[in-house]
Formats: C-alpha cells, sequence, structure tokens
DNA sequence: GGATGTCTGTGACTTAGTCACATTTCCGTG
DNA sequence: CACGGAAATGTGACTAAGTCACAGACATCC
C-alpha cells in the first residue's frame, strides 16, 4: 500500500523515511461496516491497528447487561486494547464496536514490535495514546463515582448533540453512554424538558439552550 | 549501585548482560517514608519509578473532597504515572502516596528513554505494567458503575485484612477506598456486626465470618 | 388496518449519598 | 487522676439514584 495515510499522523509523518517504509511496507488497510464487533472479552486481537477514518466506542458490559462508554477511538488514534493484547497477555473485559463505517490501517505484531523497537517516533505515538486511554478512564471513574447523574447527562447531550443542536438517541443508548438505567436518562429527560432546556421526540433531542445545559454540566 | 535489584524482575533478570548494565549504571536508589506523596497534579514526574519494597497508593480525590483508590504499587512494578509523564505531557488528576516505606529504583528520563529504545526486555516490563494498570481502571469503572456497595465492601476487608482476619482501618479509610461516604461504610459496617460476620472497634475490624463475607462478595 | 417490535412513561419501592449534628473514645498534659 | 481536644463513630431526616413490573405509544411492514 501507499505511504499516504502516514501523512495523517504527526508522530507518524516525522519519521524518517526509512522507518515509514518499514510501517508502510507491511501494513493493510481494513474497512469495516458500522456496528462490527472489533475486540470483545474471549477475542484476543492479531493486529495493531491504527484508525484513519470513523469512530469506534469502547465500552463495559455487566453481567446484569448494563453498559457504560470508557472512551471512543477517532482518526489519528490507536486502539490500545488490541496493542495491549499484542504486547501483554492482557485479557480484558471491554468490547470495541464501530460505530461508523471504519478505515482503519492494521499491522501484523511481528512488524508492529519491529516498529516499536526501532522507530523513536511510533513509540512516542503508542505511548501517547496509553496516555490518552488512561487519562479517559480516570475521566470515567471520576465521573461515575462523583459527579450528579443530571450533569452527567447534560454533559453527554452537548458532547454527542450535532453543530445544529440535536442528537438522535434513545434513552437506552445514553443510559449506556453513563452507565445507569434507562428510567433514570427518561425521568432526567424529562426534567430538562419541564424546564424547556430540551425538546423531546422518539429518538430524538432537540437542545433548546444550550447553554443552560452547559452551566449544569460544568457546575461544581 | 549495583545491579542486585534487578534480579527482583523477572523481565529484567532476563536481559543481556550489557542492557542491565545500562540499566543499573544510571539508576538511584531512593527510600521513601510512608506518608510520602509521590505525584500529585500538577507537579510532574522527573524520573522513571521501579518500586522494589513497599506500597504505592494511587487515588483519585474529587473536588468535593471524596477520594476513590485507583490501584496500588507493590514490589516489582512500576509507576506508571510517572512514566507517562516522561513519556507524553498528559497531566493526571490522580494522586500517589507511599502507604508504607518505600525502597524505589529512580531512573533519569534519559536513560530511561535509552533503554526502552535498546532493551526489548525493558519495553516488555513497561508495557505489561500500562496494561495491568489499564485492567486496573477498568475494574474500578466496573465496580463503581455497576456493583453494590456491600459487596464491594466485603470485597476490600477482604483483601485488606491480615491472615489472621483482622484489618486496621477507620471507616472514613475505607470509604475513601471505594469512592463512597464514611457514614454509608459505617451503616455498612454495622448490618454485617448485626449478623455477626464482623466484630467492630475503633480504627479495628475483625472478621468472624470469611466465608459469609467471601459468598457476599462474589455474589452476582 | 392489524400485528409486531421498539421506545417511552409511570408508580412503588430499595439502595446509596448528603447534611447536620450528637456521642464516644483515645491520649497527652496539667 | 481529671480535663480538654482531636479523631472516630453514631444517628435521623432527607434527597438522589437505581430497580421492578408493568402500561402505553409509535413506527413499519405486511
Amino acid at each position: 500500500m501507499t505511504e499516504a495515510w502516514i501523512d495523517r499522523f504527526p508522530n507518524l509523518a516525522a519519521l524518517p523515511a526509512e522507518d515509514r517504509r518499514l510501517l508502510s511496507a507491511r501494513a493493510a488497510e481494513v474497512s469495516l461496516p458500522a456496528g462490527t464487533t472489533i475486540f470483545a472479552p474471549g477475542v484476543a486481537a492479531e493486529s495493531f491497528l491504527l484508525v484513519l477514518e470513523g469512530t469506534v466506542r469502547v465500552q463495559q458490559v455487566s453481567p446484569g447487561g448494563r453498559e457504560i462508554v470508557l472512551y471512543r477511538v477517532t482518526g489519528g488514534e490507536t486502539c490500545i486494547m488490541t496493542t495491549a493484547c499484542l504486547l501483554s497477555d492482557e485479557a480484558y473485559s471491554a468490547e470495541g464496536v464501530s460505530e461508523t463505517q471504519v478505515q482503519a490501517v492494521a499491522i501484523p505484531k511481528a512488524a508492529f514490535e519491529e516498529a516499536i523497537a526501532r522507530s523513536a517516533g511510533f513509540r512516542r505515538l503508542v505511548f501517547a495514546d496509553y496516555s490518552q486511554r488512561i487519562s479517559d478512564l480516570m475521566h470515567v471513574v471520576e465521573e461515575v463515582a462523583f459527579e450528579r447523574i443530571d450533569k452527567r447527562l447534560a454533559q453527554r447531550l452537548l458532547d454527542r448533540a450535532s453543530p445544529a443542536g440535536a442528537l438522535s438517541a434513545t434513552h437506552q443508548e445514553l443510559a449506556a453512554e453513563l452507565g445507569t438505567a434507562r428510567e433514570v436518562v427518561g425521568r432526567q429527560l424529562k426534567e430538562l424538558e419541564r424546564r424547556g432546556w430540551v425538546a423531546l421526540a422518539r429518538g430524538r433531542i432537540e437542545l433548546k439552550e444550550p447553554h443552560s445545559l452547559k452551566s449544569l454540566a460544568e457546575a461544581d
């Protein structure tokens, strides 16, 4: 394949030509439809994955069927769950699902290890991603342990809304984002609607007063 | 300093003599008293830290003053928070405190990066630790989001009890472990005492029926 | 237009967290 | 030994969040 994708990543674009060749020579570009399960508990990954386009949602599923979104991997980021599976034999209880069509670059384990060994820039890329994910996970812990559900919901609504100020999501989906129950999301949304801050329709939410939501989301 | 500490870590003991010399030549053994704050938000680390003896508690503190323990670093493990600070410039909101006297090896940033570049064994050590911590953090998320507080408390009591089946801890300390409030811990402990599963004294808890606690901790 | 599946609404209830104090226990000092 | 203060624990009343068991409401596909 070509080296074109390398230029999309600042850390990689700066690599010496030799390292860039090493990577591109053995990488395979893959395309996944939306809704594909990319990894799941019990299924070991066999390639390092670099997302070019689209987003992958990484979430945890409880025995009781509840879910919580841990973080999302978007263009230019790597999937550390697969990385971690490659580097240690740690088995994770999270699963990764493509939310959109995803274009990604898969690098086989051997080439990945060689790149790690030889390229400082590649190491930076991988380590930066690990750090980012640890930061993401700590943020989730902080939210779940310490923040009120109305505040968290307001934050998600703002995060996930289109520029026009609306989003398509069911209460169930929002509950899975936050790691709570559908009924709780329903009641919180209704309270927001009562205040005139949102307008609700089946599978759709319009933000009427984003600045009010923002101040709720940023309250102490 | 000598290379003696290297033998304590399987991944390092297996290194070629050359790599071992690289590490030991530039490492400094440090000793920290119990209760030392090793890192905290806003304080950047300047050395890679490898714990030889003792434990470091890594916890998150909420604006409202509540705390939750994320994980502990014990002998043979590295402190990825300092690692992450060295490798990317991510600032974390967690803090690390020595729970006991801690013997550790500090490796300056430059030597650390050289070791990462040159030694596959050292890379394995560092990556394995990252993976372990991500696994720890995901476990915390799972517990906080999905598990009942009585179950989590029972688990902690078992984890932290001495072989003789007792532990020294205040309700406040246990609450900080779990990320909940002192009163909640007090009430839960009293319920356990009512059932005859524990005996309570000021700053001390004896486990009277560890198998009952265990079945509570392992309940669905 | 009815059947079907998804989505949403609701009330009653349990569990967890908050707040504002009251008590108890420990321990050093006069 | 009595006293005083700090730390630890106890308590009740309240609010927030999650659970359970349903009942409707809406979409769409024959």
